[in-house]
DNA sequence: TCGAAATTGAATTTAGATTTCAAAATGAGA
DNA sequence: TCTCATTTTGAAATCTAAATTCAATTTCGA
């Protein structure tokens, strides 16, 4: 797991005063379980629930699974994290409290995922929303196919072949 | 469901021809499952196993939906049909064998899907992939938001509602 | 037509995610 | 600080889409 820039202790008390502020928004109630699991993820860039509560029970083994699902909802709802599904598998949760959006290249043979921006994209998107008279709140890019290292190990794509 | 231009005898016809041609090619049976699946399937945009399950049944209720499922995975491999997982519901499968490849608008309120194509933003999506050298296979792109006839009704989020 | 090989459908299994509910923790007010 | 209504938690049960298993059936080349 990549770490971030800031130093961790800076993360910690940042991301700890930001869950403090939604959970009073909400009437809700900070418990420990939640500042841990809040803490990790927004520590990191991309997670699943089954990977995030493998880190959680490193540092609490009494945290149960369902608490890791219903803490990542809750930050969802207040846009600190997001849902993305790659495929049918495992739902992926983005830590977007700290940066900006971004979008992915996936390569089909390793799953590595390579992020980027990409301003003149996001401009058309835009146009073909006017076009449509369409107000767009979010999106999702995803470019698939075969990174720079797979693509040198000249496997032919296994399954799935060209398209594009 | 929409209907497609050419009439679904020609449709029924080429679509039979298809998928005949790919079973040849890859040493498989045309049985009367697979011809009813592919038809139905390839007469529409795209749909749900659930639905074209309910599709063929009407035809034939002897077929079970495990031979859907399993007629659209072939139909993928041989790109005829393409997974697409919007949320973390049901899978829809995409028909992409009669149309250039198109991106989505999606409503997040009725869940109407606009489709559109825009060859600029293809373009800086192979810029993209140059800048990283990756090779691009296919692509997604999904513009959530909400779409006209949501935005001037001044709904409030509330539950999504059927396909359009 | 025959028979090997592929395919089918029902039942079973898997896996991610959600719901339920009793017990425990939180935090606002006294 | 203490009390206690309310929220939250964790385990188990449940739900759902999708995959697997396997005996019976169908297909298709010889």
């Amino acid at each position: 797991m990549r770490t971030r820039s800031p130093s961790s202790s800076i993360v910690k008390s940042q991301s700890k005063a930001l869950l403090h502020a939604r959970l009073r928004e909400h009437g809700l109630k900070l418990t420990h379980q939640r500042e841990l699991i809040a803490e990790l993820f927004l520590r990191q860039d991309h997670i699943t629930v089954e990977d995030l509560y493998r880190e959680v029970a490193k540092k609490d083994p009494s945290i149960g699974i369902i608490t890791v699902y219903r803490t990542l909802k809750l930050l969802c709802q207040w846009e600190l994290a997001q849902e993305r599904h790659f495929g049918k598998g495992k739902t992926i949760y983005d830590n977007v409290a700290q940066k900006a959006h971004h979008d992915h290249l996936i390569c089909t043979h390793c799953a590595r995922i390579i992020e980027f921006e990409n301003f003149q994209i996001e401009k058309f998107q835009e146009q073909v929303a006017r076009d449509h008279e369409f107000h767009i709140t979010f999106h999702k890019l995803e470019l698939y196919g075969l990174c720079k290292a797979c693509r040198r190990d000249d496997v032919r794509p296994s399954r799935r072949s060209e398209h594009a």
